[in-house]
DNA sequence: GTCTATAAAGCGATAGAC
DNA sequence: GTCTATCGCTTTATAGAC
């Protein structure tokens, strides 16, 4: 019996790469093959329910990322604007400066939403929260943290997509400068947060951001 | 000989809304022939090179749809609050609030941005160009257009990806109550504008988007 | 857990009749 | 200008050996 030759981690990492690269459709077997370097009937004993199963992990691989590296930071003890500059500079590491898509926002545009939009939305909702989370703590009222937390969601896709297609990486470093201003703008009880150490009282319970 | 079934134009109507539902690699031969009516041989009639050609004449003529219908409005004679307000609702109805992509912005996440990566370019550089003419008309100094014009087509954009990804059209609705005034912040020059027939000087050359 | 071999369907594209 | 029929290839997916 050979042993794996990838975790079960590693294989998933590929497999958002790939898709991440080019795409659901664009993602065939025979390039995840070559991208894995397992053959595709090792491929199917991993995730028996073929392609769809792939996707769906490399979704919720995403989701657990931001989880650990995005989300859970939006919500630390650190000073807002800290957590919103920490925040841009980990997504500025995982798109590279804008050369690679957002796998949720990449599978929300095309056909392939009907597949998994329970967990676009999800991911979405989730950073959508964190960020509000973290604007209430800034000292603004709660429906403009919000307001602004969706509209900083925007900024960052908005700016994935022209970074892609205009090629030009300086989009995501303007992103970088301006939008902690443009997020914190008249809420300015950020010299509170100044002192390290001096852990603030969180809201008891997150915002949850507008569903459905 | 049997006549056209359908004018160039409205095949290539049928073409982008094909395109734009399933993106490049999802929109099949199959699929283009069902939304036009014409057999896949008839459709190489039209388009000797195929589906490459297809596509690039869907985002030719998404391009010349926008030069008429947002472009142009977007250096009209009319108050600069009017023709932002105007562009909103032509790209609601172009966007169905929200719930149809943006061709371009589709083709820019994934790998046929190599094909077709310089029409795209285009398609953004003149938009952001028409926006920030808009808002130098406004008063505002030309750099400063020129950045917000990126940030509004980038909230524009990242709109559309939250409309599909959290399956909420209010997203849409609230960028058209929001972004004006976002745009326009500081810049209300715009009383001057609010006369009918008041032509203004237009500057004499539009300011070019960033390139690299 | 990996592989080779292969099935069955769909792909983009073409030939040639009308 | 449209069609039917088909080519050659790739696709997703499976069978079965090791």
């Amino acid at each position: 019996m050979p042993t794996a030759m990838l975790s079960r981690v590693e294989l998933i990492e590929r497999l958002s790469e790939t898709f991440r690269r080019y795409g659901y459709e664009g993602a065939s077997m025979s390039r995840i093959a070559k991208a894995t370097g397992l053959g595709k009937a090792s491929l199917y004993h991993h995730f028996p329910r073929g392609k769809e199963q792939m996707a769906a992990a490399a979704i919720d691989a995403v989701t657990s990322w931001f989880e650990d590296n995005v989300f859970l930071s939006l919500q630390s003890a650190h000073p807002p604007r800290q957590r919103i500059t920490a925040m841009l500079e980990t997504l500025r590491d995982h798109h590279d400066s804008g050369r690679l898509a957002c796998l949720p926002s990449l599978f929300a545009l095309a056909e392939e939403r009907t597949l998994f939009g329970e967990a676009i939305a999800n991911f979405f909702a989730r950073w959508i929260d964190g960020l509000s989370q973290t604007l209430t703590d800034s000292g603004l009222a709660r429906d403009i943290a919000l307001r602004r937390a969706y509209d900083g969601v925007e900024r960052i896709q908005g700016t994935l997509i022209l970074c892609r297609a205009l090629a030009d990486v300086r989009c995501f470093a303007a992103l970088v400068a301006d939008l902690p201003d443009q997020l914190l703008a008249g809420a300015d009880r950020s010299t509170l947060w100044t002192t390290r150490g001096n852990r603030p009282v969180l809201p008891q319970q997150p915002a949850r951001a507008l569903r459905q």
